[in-house]
DNA sequence: CCCATTCGCAACTGATGGTTGCGGGTGTCG
DNA sequence: CGACACCCGCAACCATCAGTTGCGAATGGG
């Protein structure tokens, strides 16, 4: 039963300099690829192209004024991808719980055998 | 304030496939390069390939046994990054809300300024 | 012993994150 | 108005990586 994910949406937050862009988004409002860029390790065209990918999944949209091009994160898109980073760790952690119990059951189990041994 | 992420990790599980294949270890217990293949849209050797990527991160070990080699899920090291994908999406979270606060803050004064007007 | 199975290694392709270089629109200031 | 600074987009290029095919080596069952 794998969870349904968006990978295209996930891929997008996949990114290391992604995210710290997103991060970065949220913290500041707004920003232009060339505003981002001071603050990350990479070039203004790396930044941009990244703006790309993040705006045809929906996680930013842009507004161009005059010759600025300011990024805004698309909260509800945000949202969405909170959830399914929720959902597949809450998938991944009910799966490890189970085992866990399993491994507990199997270790009781054993408790009693070496018992009627003794 | 961004959340620390061990980038490692995290893009161990931002690839699709892996992802699957760990919920296939999860679900089976263990399994070979083969045999998950066989449930993978990707050959032997792309699997094998991911394989070593997350036995280096640590998310599986591998256990030669004969001519198979078993790989299993490292439970702890998972619970790992399901903490991380849970603190990166609660930090967006968190911002996310802040937003909204001051969002309706702001409102809630221009809602109080047409007061005035009237 | 032979054959099937499983694995590992190597070479090739395609996509992508990153870079540099350049040219075109848009302000701003003298 | 003209020159300069700034921000952007486009193009070429490089490195890495996911994925493929092909092959040879080791192990195990009939």
């Amino acid at each position: 039963m794998s969870v349904l994910v968006d990978d295209d949406l996930w891929s997008a937050v996949g990114d290391p300099t992604r995210r710290r862009m997103l991060d970065l988004l949220l913290s500041e409002g707004s920003g232009t690829a060339t505003s981002l860029s001071e603050r990350l390790p990479v070039t203004r065209q790396a930044v941009a192209k990244h703006l790309v990918v993040l705006d045809r999944v929906g996680l930013v949209h842009a507004t161009t004024a005059g010759r600025e091009k300011q990024f805004r994160v698309d909260e509800a898109q945000l949202a969405r991808a909170v959830a399914q980073l929720a959902d597949v760790g809450a998938a991944w952690d009910s799966r490890l719980r189970r085992i866990r119990r399993i491994a507990e059951t199997i270790q009781r189990g054993r408790d009693a055998d070496s018992e009627k041994k003794r």
